[in-house]
DNA sequence: TAAGATTGAGTCCTCAATCTTC
DNA sequence: GAAGATTGAGGACTCAATCTTA
């Protein structure tokens, strides 16, 4: 029980960041009529070019069945477009329009600004080191669900 | 554009982290038919004693509803009791039943296991430094919660 | 009037079933 | 049969409305 002392912290910090990150974050829908998650796929159709739905689910880590209606939404508002894969025709591949990535730029800007305001007082090591720890946690987690 | 490259990696490792941390953590409710939610829940209570639901939703993070069903999942499971407070008449107070002691004892233990497993190759001051960084970053959250 | 708590509506996610195409 | 994708059911959370008591 001695360890507890060190993923006691670990694990109660984590918790309150995930609550915390969710009610930060996780506003209900803008102006625009988008939430979160929308931002974040089109983000990964954005900066990762196109991709079809399964690969999306891969990549974000999501069920199939929630990309295939985060996408419906991102079509009906104009951000992506579907064409089907000639060589496959059971596949789709998602593209962001042109407005799709200004919408995506401008919410862009407003997340960086908050999150530089919140991590404004660290040094740029201890904002690397967030990051690089964070990554190990994944990549641990990734591997941990690969040998289930 | 120059500290996306700063800020860039941290919201994408902590978008892949939450994402993935539910994944494996969240499972569905097991044999004992609770969920994540509900371990959480019966954690703070459990650690840091008795509370009224308000004080509860406070702490943990999130709405009054949720901890209003939570509790009532509890209740009705054995797991705490609801003692009326005598001195305001609209509150009650949560206390964890010795079998929800046991519970939470034993539900702590896979998890904990699966964390050491999970950073069995970091370092104990990488450990300390992942969760003192969280902490800040939860008491920076926090302070941007309030101020606003 | 404000605080403690509950309930209903709407949204996002997981899981399971289904359909189409390879 | 397996892979790409869609749809329906159920759980958890947010928000808003409501009720009771301080």
């Amino acid at each position: 029980v001695e360890d507890d002392d060190e993923y006691g912290p670990i694990a109660r910090e984590v918790g309150l960041f995930l609550r915390r990150w969710l009610r930060t974050f996780d506003k209900r829908a803008d102006s625009s009529g988008l939430d979160r998650t929308a931002y974040m796929l089109l983000g990964r159709i954005s900066t990762d070019g196109p991709a079809r739905l399964s690969r999306l689910a891969g990549d974000m880590c999501v069920d199939l069945s929630v990309v295939s209606r985060q996408v419906a939404a991102l079509e009906a508002a104009g951000l992506v477009k579907r064409e089907h894969d000639p060589a496959d025709r059971r596949a789709s591949v998602i593209t962001t329009t042109d407005l799709g990535a200004d919408y995506f730029n401008r919410k862009r800007e407003h997340f960086r600004a908050l999150l530089r305001t919140l991590l404004a007082d660290w040094t740029p090591a201890e904002r690397a080191e967030f990051a690089r720890l964070m990554g190990r946690f994944n990549g641990a987690m990734a591997a941990h669900e690969e040998g289930k």
